[in-house]
DNA sequence: GCCTCATGTTGAT
DNA sequence: TCAACCTGAGGCT
């Protein structure tokens, strides 16, 4: 589930559910039982996320949560608790459970600025600025699908859209930062702050253009197992939706990369 | 029931 | 480069 759309539509979900109100929180599976204890029955003033990271204000204690790759938060009226629930932050209309996240911790505002402060620009915010990004980018030797994928570099973004975006422009995955063209980098920007607000608003990744859906392209509809219709993630294998050749993938920096290699031939 | 995998990150080798 | 971590779903026996 978790790329920066996630993170973003949760803190919009859960600032409607629990802004201005003060919620009881629990651990009913008990590792945040201490922590919750602290903030159960203050005043929450609503939540807010930069790249994959969330956090949720109790006047000055910010619960700060990073899902990893297995953590969820569901959102839905109070009944019993399913499954390991690490938090639960509940009012007599609502209850959010939160299971498996990689972090749940409570920080002060100043060390919450300081974890900020390790990311790089987040195409979800405005005051994200993308020249931060391209001065790390042109200057590195490393795949621009590498650099994609370092929140240091940028913020957000994740597998899905890594190899969304350098197929939707037509990029291959292992041209260097540094080679790179000023107009891809721009490119891809742009194509991202598209992409990544249709994602919080639909709460899933879809990237085929219309002239590329299966119907248009006169193929039989196709199901992703993944909730989002997309051109090459986790499609390895399969035919390209645009130029039928076989989609690629392999193993970069410890993850799954997927790419069309007659499609991706610029830099 | 057991095994594998996942839209992620960290810390040890 | 690799293993560990957090959990649940799906495929397999």
């Amino acid at each position: 589930m978790p790329e920066g759309h996630t993170l973003h539509r949760l803190a919009l979900d859960l600032s409607a559910a629990f802004a201005g109100t003060r919620p009881q929180v629990s651990s009913p599976q008990g590792r945040f039982a201490e922590s919750a204890a602290i903030i159960s029955g203050r005043p929450c003033s609503g939540a807010q996320a930069q790249g994959k990271h969330l956090w949720i204000e109790f006047e000055d204690h910010l619960l700060h949560i990073h899902l990893g790759l297995i953590g969820k938060f569901r959102i839905a009226p109070p009944a019993p608790p399913r499954g390991e629930i690490r938090v639960r932050i509940a009012t007599p209309e609502v209850a959010a459970d939160l299971s498996g996240p990689q972090l749940c911790v409570l920080r002060t505002p100043e060390e919450m600025a300081a974890q900020l402060a390790k990311l790089g620009p987040d195409p979800l915010r405005k005051d994200a600025d993308p020249e931060l990004a391209w001065a790390r980018i042109h200057r590195s030797a490393r795949p621009v699908a590498a650099l994609l994928m370092d929140q240091t570099v940028l913020s957000g973004v994740g597998n899905v859209y890594r190899a969304e975006v350098l197929f939707r422009n037509r990029i291959g995955p292992h041209v260097e930062g540094r080679k790179l063209s000023r107009r891809s980098w721009d490119a891809i920007w742009n194509d991202l702050i598209t992409l990544m607000p249709q994602g919080v608003v639909d709460n899933r990744i879809d990237t085929v253009r219309p002239e590329h859906t299966p119907e248009a392209m006169g193929r039989p509809p196709r199901v992703d197992d993944h909730g989002g219709e997309v051109y090459v993630y986790r499609r390895a294998g399969m035919d390209c939706l645009v130029c039928g050749s076989r989609v690629r993938t392999e193993v970069l920096d410890g993850r799954n990369l997927f790419w069309c290699g007659r499609c991706q031939r610029r830099s």
